[in-house]
DNA sequence: TTCCAGGGGTAGA
DNA sequence: TCTACCCATGGA
């Protein structure tokens, strides 16, 4: 079988920590996204829209002068511009290198303790191409432990998603049309979601019969709350989904509360005795637009 | 056994 | 808007 290999550079601008922000958020260890330690790479398998199956990997350029990114594409067939275009935007998208964070970064600046973690270049929360993917992979958060999310993602590539042809165990996430064509028993009873297979299964049905646009989410110019609304009516996406799901769209202003960081704040503010939501809301208020990256770094720090 | 994990849907008030 | 109850799964 012939390989095919492109590189190519992405500029970056700074401060940003490749290697801190790719691995801080949980999603790299969410399959089909790989942290290669010994590479110091992030490793994706993209599945094109013509249906080619590519592993795309990034890592720092070797470089004296402006930091900037190395992708390398690897495949059986050549790519066109346009899909090497596209995977170039995933890219981009992924590791958010067009997101404006410099008004948080002026925020942060006059909290000593918070900028000192801020200033490192952290806080380029990981992200998939495709929004389906990631409200499937937010789904299989809610009621469950990380270490089920990660097999249940897992067992959802392997079951469902298209092989890379020099690997066929690494495995493209599953579009949303391989999804609803699978037997709603499949996402029961060998990918084991639970009861968030019908919510995942009516989800990618919704989104091939054209009633849910979720790529022009990313787009849109409404404010977040009337985002939010529209996140929600999605089964399976309730109050801490959705605000996820807005951090994941860049998004900042609401906060994602979930069992995690209900114990981080009474560990921290309340001296372990329990925090209600409206505790953990007035802490990070203050923080407007930039609530969730500031309680993010909070926790970090 | 029972509880609960990076919650959410639904019915009923 | 708030509350009680249910929901699959698997580890503790």
């Amino acid at each position: 079988m012939v390989r095919l290999a492109v590189m190519f550079h992405l500029a970056v601008e700074e401060p940003y920590n490749f290697a801190q922000s790719v691995q801080d958020h949980g999603w790299i260890r969410l399959a089909p996204s790989t942290w290669l330690e010994d590479r110091q790479s992030f490793q994706y398998v993209s599945r094109l829209a013509g249906g080619k199956v590519v592993l795309t990997e990034v890592t720092v350029a070797e470089s004296d002068t402006a930091l900037s990114l190395a992708v390398t594409l690897d495949g059986t067939e050549p790519l066109r511009a346009a899909e090497r275009g596209q995977i170039e935007r995933d890219v981009r998208w992924m590791l958010r290198l067009d997101e404006d964070l410099s008004p948080f970064y002026d925020q942060a600046a006059t909290d000593p303790h918070l900028w000192q973690t801020v200033r490192t270049g952290r806080g380029r929360l990981l992200r998939s191409p495709a929004l389906f993917e990631d409200v499937v992979k937010t789904i299989c958060t809610t009621n469950t432990t990380w270490r089920q999310t990660k097999a249940m993602v897992q067992r959802l590539v392997q079951r469902l998603g298209s092989p890379y042809p020099h690997n066929r165990d690494l495995r493209a996430f599953p579009t949303p049309e391989q999804i609803a064509a699978a037997p709603l028993d499949v996402l029961q009873t060998e990918v084991r979601l639970g009861y968030r297979s019908t919510y995942v299964h009516e989800l990618a049905k919704r989104v091939v019969q054209g009633e849910l646009d979720l790529e022009a989410l990313k787009q849109s110019a409404l404010p977040s709350s009337e985002l939010k609304k529209q996140l929600k009516a999605i089964k399976g996406v309730g109050d801490y989904a959705a605000n996820t799901l807005l951090m994941l769209l860049g998004r900042y202003d609401k906060l994602a509360i979930d069992s995690e960081a209900r114990a981080f704040v009474s560990q921290k503010y309340y001296g372990g005795r329990p925090a209600t939501d409206q505790d953990i809301l007035s802490i990070y208020e203050k923080w407007g637009a930039y609530q969730y990256l500031a309680h993010w770094f909070d926790s970090l720090s």
